[in-house]
DNA sequence: TCGTCAATTCCTGTATACAAGAAGTTTGAC
DNA sequence: GTCAAACTTCTTGTATACAGGAATTGACGA
């Protein structure tokens, strides 16, 4: 079934939309209870803003802060890459590279909603490489939460292209345990989503 | 009033130990839904652990996930050295070195206990120089799951003296812009709590 | 004496009712 | 005609009631 979750991330709810707890209530044919209740735990994951005594409404995220979070998942994701350069074993490695040549079956068949897919498989292979389930958890999260935006970014020309070239330095840098270069490599891969992403405000 | 999140960090209701609604419901004198939509907030949080179907448990941290923690701490509060490195401004400059002071302070009057809150706003004050506000709350919101286990520490002999000399290093680098310096030594500094918190387990 | 199964009890999860505050509308005065 | 104030309506926040699993305890058998 599709939760109020999905319906975010998604863009069906845009942000900005109330989220009437009685018409929610309706709509998934339960009692306001636990509608109220997945509002909370939604509001402490960023995704709603519950503003006291006058309800609900799917989180706004300007710019200047969606530009803040890339940075703070650049950060993150380069630290995964740090452990996983000097952690990473045989099965991860696998795994790892098997993400990587599914993403580049999808950048030649010319299907970013694939690829979109892919890729992020590929990113939480890189999680889960750097043996740190804390920090594999808040990479998740965040990834989560921006992931409308990175979805957006993809469709910009050469992006994807880009993109798997980028994979293809990190993997390159993970694999011959190279901590500094992987580290270098994974900031700018997903910094540059944060840029492509700023141009593309600045266009409209 | 106290809350109980407040009774967690402060080890009132020490991990482990069963949150019943009812009972916590007394207590406050309120019904069990906001005691319910608090315990949800809390494990949002990460300061309680709900078990569908068999109510929540304040959350048990084991040292590996404790050392995982601190990993992830040392790279948010790095990441905020760093940029503070680059753009702290006068004002941000006056706080911290009135934070760091007011340390030094409470280091010669030997009160472990009111170093501990100094040296917390310290902390703050680095995280606000860092002009990302999603970082800031990133690290706020670490800081306080990680209180209680860094406040154990500090009593370990000389860790304040310890403690107070690489706040010493961190100002030094960041005042004088040093990104590469600043980012080393918040790192070492962050780490080593986590160290000297895994020796503390190692010797009961 | 110990283990297993069943029945009872307790607690969580959901629904519903009620109270109190915010928003919108209507009416009156200037 | 416009602005303000009061009243109405709608929505959130809290309390309470009820239903369905989980845990505990006691009895029975090995």
């Amino acid at each position: 079934m599709e939760t109020i979750e999905d319906e975010i991330v998604t863009r069906q709810l845009p942000p900005g939309t109330r989220l009437d707890e009685v018409e929610l209530a309706q709509r998934f044919a339960v009692s306001r209870t636990p509608i109220r209740e997945a509002l909370i735990q939604l509001a402490s994951a960023g995704l709603v803003e519950l503003r006291p005594r006058r309800g609900a409404i799917v989180a706004q995220i300007s710019p200047q802060r969606l530009m803040e979070m890339f940075d703070v998942m650049a950060e993150l994701e380069a630290l995964c890459g740090r452990l996983a350069a000097r952690r990473i074993t045989p099965e991860e490695r696998q795994r790892l590279l098997a993400a990587h040549e599914a993403c580049a079956a999808a950048r030649d068949g010319q299907d970013p909603d694939r690829y979109f897919y892919l890729n992020e498989s590929f990113h939480l292979a890189l999680y889960g490489a750097s043996h740190n389930a804390f920090l594999e958890e808040q990479a998740r999260n965040l990834q989560r939460r921006l992931r409308p935006y990175r979805r957006l970014q993809l469709r910009i020309h050469n992006r994807v292209l880009n993109s798997f070239s980028e994979h293809q330095g990190i993997v390159d840098a993970i694999l011959s345990g190279d901590e500094a270069l992987t580290v270098t490599r994974i900031r700018d891969h997903i910094r540059i989503q944060g840029e492509r992403f700023s141009d593309l405000i600045a266009s409209l």
